[in-house]
RNA sequence: GCAGCAGUAGCUCAGUUGGUUAGAGCACUAGUUUGUGGAACUAGGGGUCGGUGGUUCGAAUCCACCCUGCUGUACCA
């Protein structure tokens, strides 16, 4: 006997991964196929790059240590370290310093695929989650950055988002660059811990952000992060550059105006865009929604930005003495589906099959009969597929949705005549076999 | 990573001076209805009380550590 009692295998998932259920998965197609219709208007092309790359081709140079886990899942491989990608963007540079005879110049591609972060989920952030990619690679024409942010606003108002649910915000590098050099700020320190508290403006606002700038700030919980130091007249001339909304770094004056070319409107600049520091160098861009978004529990949360991206001139030649500019952006498409899905009452067509009861198992003739014509007319249809009385069919067809029921039992075949059951009004029609399709088609 | 709160049946939760065999609603299964779902009634199945260790005659309840979830915060290519 089995008295030695064997620990059963967990059936949590691991922290930051989930289940992904028909209704998010059909509004995701939803999105899918809008972003490839416009990607395709818009001239890219289609490409696809595995989900392992070696650890240093995707940015990161580990240390000796035991397990690179700095944000990325990874593994050695005999003796190299592997990891999963953690975004689109590296493996496309690796890709076109690869390839670089070959591909035009400059080169435009999309890709959609899953990324992987090892790090702590929030709210409709997890640690697999499907990223859309888009970039320009090989030029410096700012009309590249600007066809990026039409591009992504044609994208979200196709899937059903107004003007006034999201906003293209646009800053640069070459601002903050210059103001740093205005105020005499030089030590990195100082400058990343400025761009960080920067970028928390919108989270935060000024008031607390600005204790970032100086000594620091004690958060809610309880937590004290160190702040830049600045000093005070440092801290207000930012106010005032931050205030005056002034765009004065020539690439976004150029990008503004490429804009108006396109009647696109939906941007604002906004120097408290800085998205991450390490490797753009030009102009920067965020998507940001507008609405407020739930979470599971109903509660209004810090959903922050689904998208965004900018130019990375030096990426590329880190592979090599290659001179190879470029620029793109990134949505991701889970965070983008969780927020549509409270926005718009999607009217999902997931048609659920007729379902054929089986009363007498020798009839299977029969039953298959009904179904191949069935589904010869592209009516989703199934024979009941598992066992057991007319009640529990009855029972598993309203359960699954099923929009109505067939019933061909002995009276019917006595008579030739189908039972037709709607199983939303319940009525009940007799049939003949020669109108049944034409009867179904009715319901749908 | 740091901090606060939480974890009892598939789900939502009740269950404190620590005390027999741990409860409810919904869901599930079977029956009332041998050919009829979404209503009702009856019966039934289902729990290592997140895990491990400790205190105790006795722990879902107290203590420690760990795991997981939520919220904020840090980091985020």
């Amino acid at each position: 006997m089995a008295k030695d009692k064997k620990k059963k295998p967990s059936k949590e998932l691991p922290l930051g991964f989930v289940d992904r259920q028909e209704k998010e998965l059909l509004i995701r197609d939803f999105v899918i196929s809008n972003i490839k219709e416009v990607m395709i208007k818009y001239g890219f092309q289609y490409l696809e790059t595995p989900s392992f790359e070696y650890t240093d081709s995707i940015g990161k140079f580990l240390p000796d240590k035991d397990r690179p886990d700095q944000g990325v899942f990874s593994f050695k491989d005999e003796n190299k370290w592997l990891s999963l990608r953690y975004d689109l963007t590296a493996p496309l540079a690796r890709y076109v310093a690869k390839n670089y005879l070959e591909i035009p110049k400059p080169f435009k591609r999309y890709q959609l695929g899953s990324v992987w972060r090892n790090e702590k989920p929030g709210p409709g952030r997890f640690r697999e989650f499907l990223q859309f990619d888009a970039d320009y690679v090989g030029t410096k024409n700012l009309q590249a950055d600007a066809e990026l942010c039409v591009l992504i606003s044609e994208i979200l108002e196709k899937c059903g988002l107004d003007k006034t649910d999201y906003t293209v915000k646009i800053s640069s590098r070459k601002f903050t660059d210059k103001l740093f050099k205005e105020l005499n700020v030089t030590s990195q320190d100082q400058i990343s811990i400025t761009l960080r508290a920067l970028d928390k403006i919108d989270r935060l606002g000024w008031e607390e952000a600005k204790k970032l700038l100086g000594e620091g700030r004690k958060d809610n919980s309880g937590d004290y992060t160190k702040g830049a130091k600045l000093k005070e007249e440092q801290i207000k001339k930012i106010e005032d550059a931050l205030k005056n909304k002034l765009a004065n770094s020539e690439d976004v004056i150029e990008i503004i105006k490429i804009f108006k070319t396109y009647n696109f409107e939906n941007y604002k600049f906004d120097p408290s865009v800085i998205r991450g520091l390490e490797y753009y160098t030009g102009p920067i861009f965020e998507v940001n929604l507008n609405f407020e978004v739930r979470n599971s529990k109903g509660k209004n949360i810090q959903f922050g930005s689904i998208g965004g991206g900018g130019r990375y001139d030096n990426l590329v030649s880190n592979f090599g003495n290659l001179d190879c500019p470029a620029t793109g952006i990134s949505i991701g498409i889970d965070r983008l589906v969780f927020a549509l899905m409270q926005k718009k009452d999607f009217k999902i067509k997931n048609k659920r099959p007729i379902v054929i009861c089986v009363f007498d198992k020798d009839k299977i003739k029969e039953y298959v009969q009904i179904l191949t014509t069935l589904r010869a007319s592209n009516i989703s249809s199934e024979i009941y597929p598992g066992e057991g009385k007319l009640k529990k069919q009855m029972e598993y067809a309203n359960k699954i949705g099923s929009p109505a029921v067939i019933l061909y039992g002995e009276d019917e075949i006595k008579s030739g005549k189908i039972t037709l059951r709607n199983l939303v009004t319940g009525n009940e029609n007799s049939v003949k076999i020669n109108d049944l399709t034409n009867e179904i088609k009715k319901i749908f």
